[in-house]
DNA sequence: TGCGCCTATGTCATATCTGACATAGAATGA
DNA sequence: TCATTCTATGTCAGATATGACATAGGCGCA
């Protein structure tokens, strides 16, 4: 889990250059960071089960196709807010996120 | 509960004059906004709960007295990050924060 | 009454997020 | 090969959130 979270981390532009870093990092920081991981990755999974470009959605979110990749990214950029209001707008309710933000994308909608 | 939820929208300062303006808001926003009130319920029931004042959970969350207040009325000013932030720095974990937003201050830490 | 202590609310400079744009990469089909 | 479609990434001006401060309100106690 932490190798990959670690190169998800990276990926998305978070200041984790290497293993001591990364255990540099307090729980809370990691508790959110995990969060947004699961958000995003449940915020891909439901945008594509409905067969939504990411300009399309992110027109009918009002926002840029730019912004909507960098929310499926995790990128440090996006806030909670931003992720939540995307997955309420795709129809999710608020046990839907809760379920998305410890599960991650593996269960499937209710 | 909407009437209820009206009034604590109005007392932190949402733009909810009146049932109208109300019902104008989208599912999105509402969702939103029961999100953030179940959190900020939780949020205040857990620091009661652990004996801290404002002013010394503020120190410790590297904020101030008057935001911590802020949270916890669920202000507009204040993120979804923040408030997760935290909770998870009052040591709740995903599953307890998960549980929190959909339910609210109602049931008890696991 | 006055005095601590805690919480609420308003303001503001600064930090962070946001949408928009440009551009690049990847995949598909002709 | 080229064109088209979708996604990724960098940048930036403008919008929003943030911590800090001041100050007020509430409540108990002497």
């Amino acid at each position: 889990m932490e190798k990959q979270l670690q190169r998800r981390l990276e990926k998305g532009g978070w200041a984790v250059g290497d293993a001591h870093d990364f255990l540099g990092l307090s729980d809370e920081e990691i508790r959110l960071i995990e969060t947004k991981l699961a958000l995003a990755a449940g915020l891909r999974q439901r945008r594509e089960k409905l067969g939504l470009t990411q300009s399309v959605f992110a027109s009918r979110l009002g926002s840029s196709q730019s912004r909507v990749a960098k929310m499926e990214a995790a990128d440090r950029s996006v806030s909670l807010d931003l992720l939540f209001r995307a997955l309420f707008l795709l129809g999710a309710s608020r046990q839907d996120v809760a379920r998305i933000m410890v599960h991650g994308a593996r269960r499937r909608a209710a």
